[in-house]
DNA sequence: CTGAATCCAAACTGATACTG
DNA sequence: CAGTATCAGTTTGGATTCAG
């Protein structure tokens, strides 16, 4: 019950600002969540869920947690009954959606070029 | 001394291309090795161990095999002795620089505005 | 509906020592 | 010089169960 502190971004582990970039958005679902968010706004937590084929419970909040606690998510609870909470992307994670498309056609050519056919 | 398949790019768990992407820069040291080559040509290991501060000659090795493997990395070997052998980018591994750029820039702008400061 | 808590297996990373 | 081999520690991801 004590330290258990994870620095996901440990600032004396990254020697460029490439890197912060990368522990933004590295983790196994952030970049879909984001995209979902980035494309089509406001989600509730429900709706990301059954947007993204295979992610459990856990994982989607821990994901949602870590892009709040690094300012590219932003969560908005509704105190009513059944709860509603909704998602949606800060300024900051507006600024990385063209990162996102740059890495959407990478990955789509880099993929026809070489993946699929190896 | 069998069944030791790495499946870093299992394409079943792969949705999107972006995450195609990442999981080919993904690894812990890509990103900065792929930077040294991109803006500077030409490296042998020993020179990329020294400009990579705190990597260890096991995961240099690792991270330029699957560098290599995906195809971002082109490896030669000279057979002299002492051994030398040099890492180039392939037009793969150039094709990533306009996005490492990115991540650079946006990397350093949220890193003043936010990380630095929290 | 939106999670939190627990347990566990697999993957990743590092330190160290050794080799052609 | 450019790696391998081995072992150990850390982190991650997933299944399951429980709760306000």
């Amino acid at each position: 019950m004590a330290n258990e502190v994870k620095k996901r971004i440990n600032l004396k582990e990254i020697n460029c600002h490439k890197e912060l970039t990368l522990a933004v958005i590295g983790g196994k679902w952030k970049l879909i969540i984001l995209w979902h968010l980035g494309l089509e706004g406001v989600k509730r937590f429900g709706e990301l869920n059954r947007m993204i084929p295979h992610i459990t419970e856990k994982m989607l909040t821990n994901q949602l947690r870590e892009l709040e606690e690094d300012r590219l998510v932003q969560r908005v609870v509704y105190p009513e009954v059944p709860p509603r909470v909704e998602y949606s992307l800060t300024p900051y994670g507006e600024s990385l959606m063209p990162i996102l498309k740059l890495m959407y056609d990478w990955g789509r050519d880099y993929g026809e070029q070489f993946v699929w056919t190896k």
